[in-house]
DNA sequence: GTTTTACTGTAAAACGTTTAACAGGCGCCT
DNA sequence: AGGCGCCTGTTAAACGTTTTACAGTAAAAC
C-alpha cells in the first residue's frame, strides 16, 4: 500500500499470516483452514489486492493466457472465430492475446514471436501459408498448438481443425447443377491459400465430371472492394455466367457488389451461391443461398483440443474435419424446373439429388 | 538449454559476457559496444533466445501490453475498432489482450479484473454502462485509460473518444426530411446505452421541431436476428412508416431483415437510413444510405491518447468528438422531388438543405 | 506413554529479468 | 602526475509470486 501497488506481502501482514498462506488461498494449491482463508480474503478485499500475473507466471510457468493469430481482423469469419474462442477461454479462466498477420508471412513471423515471448499456455492460429511457420518450429513439441481453417491438405504435425473444403465446393456445385445451371463461374479469393484451392477443386471436379466442361475460375483477392472492382472488370469483358459460386464470405461480397453495380439481378439472370452465413445475407430481398461453416463448432473443437494438450495430452496430432451445409435461400434460380415446365412434363418440382449434409465432425 | 527454456544466462555464458550486458543489448537501456553486441546477438540467435516478458515485466513494471475491452466481438463495429487498434499497437510494439463483456456488467467487472491483473500499460474500453466500471475506480489516476464510443454525455473522468451522436441522429433525420419524408420511424438498439439515446434525441428533436410531431421509437436490441423478429412483429401491427432510421449497424440489419421478410421494398414504400459503413451495404441492388462513423480515426485518436498517457501525460482528460457523415446511396426515396414533379413546378431536382459534414475531430 | 501419521502453516529459495551501485580504463584538464 | 569524469561492463539486489522443505500440533496407532 506504500507505493501504490498492493502485494501479497501487504495482505499477509494485514491478515496476520505468512505470504505462503495467502498464495495458497488464491492459487488453491494447498488447502487452508476456513477461518484463516476468511481472514485472508477479507484483508485482500479491503486492500483491493489482485495477484500479479507476471510474477505468478514467472514462478509457476503457468500462464493462463493463449495466443490467437488470424490473418485478418476485418474478416467476419476470423472475428467470429475469435469471438467464440474468447467466450470459451473466459469460461475456462484464460485470457487471449490476439494478433493479426494481415496475410503477410513476415508479419506472421514477428507476431508469433511476440506472442511466444509471453510464454502462453497455448496457441491457436490460422496460418497464412501451408507450412508450419518458421517461428513455431522450435515449439511444436513443447507448446500446445492448434491450427484452424487453413491447414495443409496432407495432414500436419500439429492438431488441426478445418472444414471439408473439397466437399464444400462440391455441395455448392451440386446444388447449382441440380437446379439446371450449366454455365457456372467459380469465384475464389486466392488460389495460393490451400483451403480455397480445395474448395475450387471440389467445385470444378464435380462440374467437370457432370458437364464435361472446365468451369472458369476467377481470383478476387481478400479485400471486398478491390475484389468487386476486379470482378466488375471481368464481367464487362466476358460472357455472363448463369451462376457464380463465391468460395469465401469476402468474395461473396465482391461478387454481389459487382453484380449490383452492373445492375445485374439475382437470381435472374445470374444466380449466386455464397459462403458463410451472416446476418446481412438474409437482410436482403433475395436472401442469399450459401455454404454454411459451423464456426462455433470449429472454435469449440479447436479449444477442446488445445485444452487437452494443455492438460498434458501427448497423443499424436488429430485432424478434425467439420461438415459444411447448404443454407438454401432465394439467390439460385431453378432452371431445371422451368425447363420441365416449358416442356410441359411431369410437375415434380424438386428432383433433389443433393445428399443431406450432416453437420458433425469426423476425427482422424 | 538444459531444461528446454533458454534464459538470459545461457546467452551470457555463450557470448562470454555478463547477463546485464545481454539485458542491455535487448532492452537498449544502456549502450553496449558494437562487437559485444554482435557476439550477444549471435549467441541469442544460435540459442533461439527470446526474452521472457513475464520476467521482464515483473522487474521493470513495463508491460508493453494493453487491454482492449468491448461489449460484443460479434458486432462488426467493435471488431473493426479492435482490428485498427491491433495495427496501431503492433506498430508501436504493443500486444493487445482482448476481452468481451457481452454487454453484461458483471462480466465486464470480472473481465476488467483479469485484464488489470496483467498490469497492462494501458486500457481501451467500450464500457457497457455510462458510469466508470467499479473495477476501474482505483485505477483511474494510475493507469492510462481511454473510453471509446460509449462515453457519458456529460464528460468523464477519463479520456474519451466518440462520435457526435446527437449530430449523427440529426444528419439522418435532416436527410429524410429534406427528401420529403414525414412519417419517420427511429429504430434504436437500446435506450439504456447513452450514445444511442443521444442519437435518438438528435433525430427526434429535429423531426419534432420540423414537423411538430413526435416520431415513434422502437428498441430492437443488440442481436440482429432477435431484432428482426421484434421489428417484424412491430411492422405487422402498426402503420407502415415512410422511412426508418436505424441507429446501429445491428439495428440496420434487423430493419432490413424484417422488411425483406415481409417483402416490403426499399426505398419504395419504405426508405431506410442505416448506420455505419460496411461492404455488405453496397453489395445490394439498392445500396444503403447510411451514417458513416470514422472508425479508423476513432481508433487512432484513442490510441494516440493512450500513448500520450503511457508516455506520462498528466494533463486533464480530453474528450475527442468525431464527426459522422452521410453516405448517400439508393435506399431513400426523394418524395420532395416527386411532389414537385407532380405539381409540375420548377424542375430543380435536388433542393439540398443539408450541411456538408466534415469528418474531422474537435478536441475539448 | 511413545511413536506415527496427517494436517496446516511458515521460512526461504527459486523464477528470469532489470537496474542501482560500483569498478576499471582511458582521456583530459589543471 | 594526480584527480576528475566519462564510458562501458559487472555484480548483486530487487520485482511479486509459487513451491520446496521443514516445523509444529493434534489425532491415531502401537
Amino acid at each position: 500500500m506504500d507505493n501504490g501497488r498492493v502485494t501479497i506481502r501487504d495482505v499477509a501482514a494485514r491478515a496476520g499470516v505468512s505470504i505462503a498462506t495467502v498464495s495458497n488461498v488464491f492459487s488453491g494449491n494447498k488447502p487452508v483452514n476456513a477461518d484463516l482463508r476468511e481472514r485472508v480474503l477479507k484483508a485482500a478485499e479491503e486492500l483491493a489486492y489482485q495477484v500479479d500475473r507476471a510474477a505468478s507466471q514467472l514462478r509457476s510457468g503457468q500462464a493462463r493466457v493463449v495466443g490467437v493469430l488470424v490473418p485478418d481482423l476485418d474478416d467476419v469469419f476470423f472475428t467470429s472465430l475469435v469471438s467464440q474462442l474468447e467466450v470459451l477461454a473466459e469460461r475456462d479462466g484464460y485470457d487471449i492475446l490476439v494478433a493479426s498477420s494481415r496475410d503477410d508471412l513476415g508479419l506472421e513471423q514477428s507476431r508469433l514471436r511476440t506472442l511466444l515471448a509471453w510464454r502462453p499456455s497455448g496457441l491457436i492460429a490460422v496460418p497464412c501459408s501451408d507450412a508450419v511457420p518458421e517461428a513455431l518450429r522450435g515449439e511444436v513439441g513443447r507448446l500446445p498448438i492448434v491450427f484452424a481453417d487453413r491447414v495443409p491438405p496432407e495432414g500436419s504435425i500439429v492438431d488441426t481443425v478445418a472444414i471439408d473444403n473439397r466437399e464444400a465446393g462440391e455441395i455448392a456445385a451440386r446444388h447449382l447443377l441440380a437446379k439446371g445451371h450449366r454455365d457456372i463461374l467459380v469465384a475464389a479469393s486466392s488460389l495460393a491459400i490451400s483451403p480455397i484451392r480445395e474448395r475450387v477443386h471440389g467445385a470444378c471436379d464435380l462440374i467437370r465430371s457432370a458437364l464435361d466442361r472446365e468451369p472458369t475460375v476467377v481470383e478476387l483477392g481478400s479485400n471486398a472492394d478491390r475484389g468487386a472492382a476486379t470482378f466488375r472488370h471481368w464481367l464487362e469483358r466476358h460472357k455472363q455466367p448463369s451462376a457464380v459460386i463465391a468460395l469465401t464470405n469476402v468474395t461473396t461480397l465482391s461478387t454481389l457488389s459487382a453484380l449490383a453495380r452492373l445492375r445485374i439481378d439475382i437470381p435472374d439472370p445470374v444466380s449466386v451461391v455464397g459462403f458463410d452465413d451472416y446476418p446481412w445475407m438474409s437482410a436482403r430481398k433475395t436472401g442469399l443461398t450459401a455454404i454454411r461453416q459451423p464456426i462455433a463448432e470449429m472454435a469449440e473443437a479447436a479449444w477442446n483440443r488445445l485444452r487437452a494438450r494443455m492438460a498434458g495430452d501427448r497423443t499424436p496430432p488429430t485432424h478434425s474435419v467439420m461438415q459444411t451445409s447448404l443454407q438454401a435461400r432465394d439467390s439460385v434460380r431453378d432452371l431445371a424446373a422451368m425447363a420441365e415446365h416449358a416442356g410441359s412434363r411431369d410437375p415434380d418440382p424438386l428432383p433433389n439429388p443433393e445428399r443431406p449434409a450432416a453437420s458433425r465432425k469426423a476425427v482422424h
